[in-house]
DNA sequence: TATGGAGGGTTATCCGGTTCAGAGAGGGAG
DNA sequence: CTCCCTCTCTGAACCGGATAACCCTCCATA
């Protein structure tokens, strides 16, 4: 059961190690003929490159890297990180490439492991996402010198290059979509704010309000039951909001729930936007109005650049598409008064 | 910026590699002063060992697979992956073991990952998911020699390691339960029909609701829109169930739109039960009831079965926690009539 | 006929760590 | 004082490929 080596193909096919080595690489220094036999004996016996045999030869190890540190019931639920690692996967597979996963529970984890990965040769570079302010993990990984593609805002991923959607403009269509719709008081329900993106979107939202429409902003830690609580507070508030930007979806529909159990009618007595479009945005009822982006577009995008950084390659930082406002059920014109 | 090697110890140090090796590993061969000098020199400069020049000499790779087929945007939506991941990822971590991750797009494919990445040397075992009927990932792993653990009925595992968890348990609770509640026409709005657990679960539902209870099947692709049109049709017929129970919680989310957007009201119309528990289930209106389970154990209990395995230990088939029921408010006494 | 060069193949070495077979040194027993 | 054994450490081979350097053969050309 022992795996075959070129050293077992040399021996049926009475040439040396080389001469497959040379054939199975496509490299001049056989004849064709030999190669064609080479290539043949190897299929049959399926052969497969030692990935540690080319890796000890200073050769890439094919193989990326993904340290998550979010709570796990976080992970589940929220669909971006699974449709951002399929679209990294897409990228990946057609080059061969691996993506080693690892959910940890503190960024010193997390440096720890990239740390690890690259010391034992494992991975090629990797993936930062989640950029905190003033972020331990960028600085560690400067220091390491290894390829990273920063998923997230380039103002604090230092000299790592960075890809990111703009936030900005997506906050100004939302609200500018809510005040045209007569919306004149607006919360944000916002995601953890020691997030880069979350400051990002507050202050785009703030300054998107000014003058325009009174707004207030929570933080929360993006769970359904921060996001319900959150949505009870601002409706119990003597001058509730009309409108309501929550920062994920499972928040949003939160909300939804916590507004009909409140009997405020959405949308009628209360507008609700998503972050991030989701099948489930669309299955509730009335259906969340949302912003949509191309998630696995956006790993796509990442992996490829990550790909070109590791082949050498300097990739300039990236501005993605922004989000797009989805209109649906769960938007209409303010209404004055209970 | 090189990264550092044992000769590198060995020549700070004043002895050979092989000193060195000894030291750094625990093995005999070296006096206590001499190691802890190597120690001491390894630490400060960083060292950690080279995986591939380990995997070389036949070591393990300190690493498992896992391919997952399923759609990008089901895997999105669906919190089991995730989880199950998650729950994988613990063990694991301990033993500093990795997690390869890929998804591709049909079994063909995947059957191609696992021989390219166990021919590679990449991987010591690997974890197989949404099991088929006469499934063909089986055969070709059974051929591979490769350590599995199958996470799925052992009906279908052939000599292959499962862990499962039994779903006809919680199946008869269920309809137990809604029978006492005085359902007498159950639909159950199932998952693909080809992987075994559906079938698994189709039976157990066929044969519990036997006797006491009219019942209907609906099989789906498990997303939201199919799950909200099983629904629509389930609820215009003219014999309509006053209880239908879901094979995920996205699909049931879907449902208990539907029935509101048609006047259908839960729970006094409609009792609807949603398999695998999750925030999104307790967010909406009303909570629903659901089957709960603790998929990042079973994810766990998954990754430490194939841990003894790769250890050479022999893993006997293992069945794990069944589901529970959790009756929230989407579920309660039948209403005759319209 | 000598010369050059390309084509086809080989030998030797390296990558970084593990493992096996010894080799000195030192100590206890006879 | 010699013999043997243990302790500590070393040289060499090995894992499976990649690669530099060289060698032989055959053919065209001067």
């Amino acid at each position: 059961m022992k795996r075959p080596t070129i050293a077992d193909i040399a021996s049926r096919a009475g040439v040396s190690k080389v001469a497959v080595s040379y054939a199975l690489n496509g490299q001049p220094g056989v004849s064709e003929a030999t190669r064609a036999r080479i290539i043949a004996i190897a299929d049959e016996i399926g052969w497969r490159p030692n990935s540690a045999a080319r890796a000890l030869n200073g050769a890439r190890a094919n193989c990326v890297g993904l340290a998550l540190c979010r709570p796990a019931r976080i992970l589940g639920v929220e669909p971006f990180f699974m449709e951002l690692i399929s679209g990294i996967e897409g990228v990946l597979a057609d080059r061969s490439y691996a993506l080693l996963l690892q959910v940890v529970a503190s960024h010193q984890q997390e440096s720890e492991v990239y740390r690890h990965w690259w010391g034992e040769s494992r991975i090629d570079g990797v993936f930062l996402v989640d950029l905190h302010y003033s972020d331990s993990r960028v600085t560690e990984l400067e220091r390491l010198g290894m390829p990273v593609v920063v998923i997230g805002h380039p103002s604090e991923s230092g000299s790592l290059s960075a890809i990111w959607s703009e936030e900005g403009e997506a906050v100004r269509e939302t609200v500018g979509y809510l005040v045209a719709l007569g919306h004149r008081r607006i919360a944000r329900v916002a995601g953890l704010p020691e997030l880069v993106h979350t400051t990002v979107r507050d202050q785009a939202f703030a300054q998107a309000c000014e003058g325009v429409a009174e707004h207030m902003i929570v933080h929360t830690d993006y769970t359904g039951e921060e996001g319900a609580r959150a949505t009870r507070r601002l409706l119990s508030s003597p001058d509730r909001p009309t409108a309501i930007v929550y920062d994920n979806d499972i928040m949003a529909v939160a909300g939804l729930s916590v507004a009909q159990e409140m009997r405020v009618e959405v949308p009628r007595d209360l507008s609700i936007v998503a972050w991030d479009d989701s099948p489930l945005a669309q299955v509730v009822r009335p259906p969340l109005t949302a912003l949509t982006r191309d998630i696995p577009a956006y790993g796509a995008h990442a992996a490829q650049r990550l790909l070109a950084l590791i082949a050498g390659q300097s990739v300039p930082p990236f501005e993605d598409q922004a989000a797009i406002l989805t209109p649906r059920g769960s938007t209409g014109p303010a209404h004055t008064g209970a």
